[in-house]
DNA sequence: ATGTCACTTTACAAGTGA
């Protein structure tokens, strides 16, 4: 989108992926390629396990994207990479009941306020890990509703390590009640939309069975269809009245289309117009 | 429910988390 001046400063991001890598060390080579495959404007990272010193921010610049980690070694870690200049908004949000956990990162780029998030996974309901994940997610809702005016275009992506309903689990009746498809964090993450989001995924997919983000590494989960969809884009009205389309990228996840291993993970691709 | 992967540690194997 150029101006009379031939500018693109000022162009809107159209095509905004989340991706999450487990290691952006081990991910690097499949980051770069996917970054050319799809001329990303923006991706979001989950679980990028590194401090930020440790970020490669270097090897992005070099091929036109600049990025913000918020990382803490070895563990968590999320990251916003923009060919877009990017200005800082949150890194970790108040009420966190995890704060030295690195889970939430927002930033301004173009018109759009971006968030990459990486919700408490939960282990297992009954776990204590699991009130965690229900108390994190309730921040959240408080965070959103305190930082943003939703009615601006904002949009909420990440790893939410919940799949909304039975749609978005390959057995529903296997995964009814346990985590990742329990009813109470269904709830916590209906909170959260009800703020006024809408889960672009399942806008843009209609009444289907997934499509499916995540697939176990064991038991040849991929290979089986063994998926859920627990990567989301949650847009407020402005971003869903630009909704193009929303792909998740599969071959990413498959062991030969790329340099090393693939994530458990593959991206799930936002298109919007500018 | 767990057939893998990535990380860490006082490191050449085992535990943790997903």
């Amino acid at each position: 989108m150029a101006n009379d001046l031939g500018l693109t400063a000022y162009a809107p991001p159209v095509r905004i992926a989340t991706w999450n890598v487990n290691s952006i060390r081990q991910r690097l080579p499949r980051l770069l390629a996917l970054l050319a495959r799809h001329e990303l404007d923006v991706v979001c990272l989950q679980e990028t396990k590194v401090a930020d010193a440790d970020f490669p921010i270097d090897a992005l610049l070099e091929v036109g994207y600049e990025a913000l980690s918020h990382g803490q070694g070895g563990r968590n870690g999320v990251a916003i990479v923009s060919r877009l200049p990017l200005d800082e908004i949150a890194r970790g949000m108040a009420g966190d009941p995890v704060p030295a956990e690195a889970r939430l990162l927002a930033a301004r780029a173009g018109d759009l306020t971006i968030a990459s998030l990486y919700a408490v996974n939960g282990k297992e309901v009954g776990d204590p890990a699991y009130e965690t994940k229900l108390a994190w997610y309730e921040a959240l809702r408080d965070w959103a509703r305190a930082s943003f005016d939703l009615a601006a275009p904002v949009l909420l992506t990440g790893d939410f390590n919940v799949a909304p309903d039975d749609r978005d689990v390959y057995d529903p009746v296997a995964w009814r009640g346990r985590n990742l498809a329990s009813e109470p964090e269904r709830d916590r993450l209906r909170d959260v939309l009800e703020l006024g989001f809408d889960d672009l995924g399942r806008r843009a997919a209609g009444d289907v069975e997934g499509p499916f983000s995540f697939w176990d590494y064991r038991m040849g989960a991929f290979h089986r269809g063994w998926g859920l969809r627990i990567d989301l884009a949650l847009g407020t009205a402005p971003v869903a009245a630009r909704l193009v389309s929303v792909d998740v990228d599969r071959e990413e996840r498959k062991p030969t289309s790329g340099e090393g291993k693939p994530s458990d993970h593959a991206p799930v691709i936002v298109t919007l117009r500018d």
